[in-house]
DNA sequence: GTTATTACTTGCAATTTGCAAGTTATAGTG
DNA sequence: CACTATAACTTGCAAATTGCAAGTAATAAC
């Protein structure tokens, strides 16, 4: 089976799948990241374009980071310049109801959060799939 | 007070009830000790024993975060020098659903955690500070 | 009176963050 | 063709955060 990195590159600090899954999607900003592609974002720009405003250098190590968990999958959907579309994995999908226990939780505790529409990943499919370039 | 700090003292980034939770709760650390609360730590020392080995600075600094964001509270159970219980506040408890579903998702997904028996928020209240070894 | 324990605090180097600006490739306008 | 615009990143760097190690204060234990 493959290694899955922490977040910060390093094992696992210890075998509690709590500990385990902080390692890679404890920080501010992974999350936002899986919410948003759960919404519908694909593109860079489409994530990049959140009300959160991600840092342009975050977003980027996020989608590799997380794509090198195995949590997201980049495909191209254009060449010359290659483009990617991201989408979550069976394994990035499963983080659902993680979102919605914290959804709840901040709808519940935190005033002032708004109560978001589930809205089902989508299966549109980007224009032009074409071969992989990236390692 | 009605203001919330998030996890760095900044307003919160936007009402999405997600990103309000994680300026609060995203990091590598803050569920962590939300966890070994729920399993019925409630000194310092036994927080600091748990498997993760948590520095102790951060240690110090996400109670005090925590404190102030109303999820744990400090009882002082001595005086000279005074040495404080902390506990799970309702908010705090309430993100037993949160822990539960990161507990699911990592026992599915991260090969080699193992199934934690679920404990619930014990009440009892602390006498001496007791040795506990949680693996 | 020396050592141990608990609960922290402090110092500091290294890492991470986030703002801003730069880069690369292509499209559209005149 | 020159010029502007856009999309998707990358790079530079100051500031903030992290985490290791050591220090501190109060008390108990030997």
């Amino acid at each position: 089976m493959t290694k899955r990195p922490s977040i910060s590159g390093e094992p696992c600090r210890s075998p509690c799948p709590v500990a385990s899954a902080l390692d890679l999607i404890g920080d501010k900003w992974s999350l936002l990241v899986v919410r948003d592609l759960f919404y519908g974002s694909k593109t860079y720009g489409e994530l990049q374009a959140s009300p959160e405003h991600i840092p342009t250098n975050i977003l980027a190590d996020r989608l590799k980071r997380l794509e090198a968990a195995g949590l997201i999958a980049a495909e191209p959907y254009q060449e010359r310049p290659v483009r990617y579309a991201y989408s979550l994995t069976e394994c990035g999908a499963g983080l659902k109801d993680v979102l919605l226990a914290i959804a709840r939780w901040g709808n519940e505790y935190i005033p002032g959060t708004f109560k978001p529409k589930v809205a089902a990943a989508s299966g549109a499919k980007p224009r032009r799939p074409s071969k992989r370039v990236r390692g």
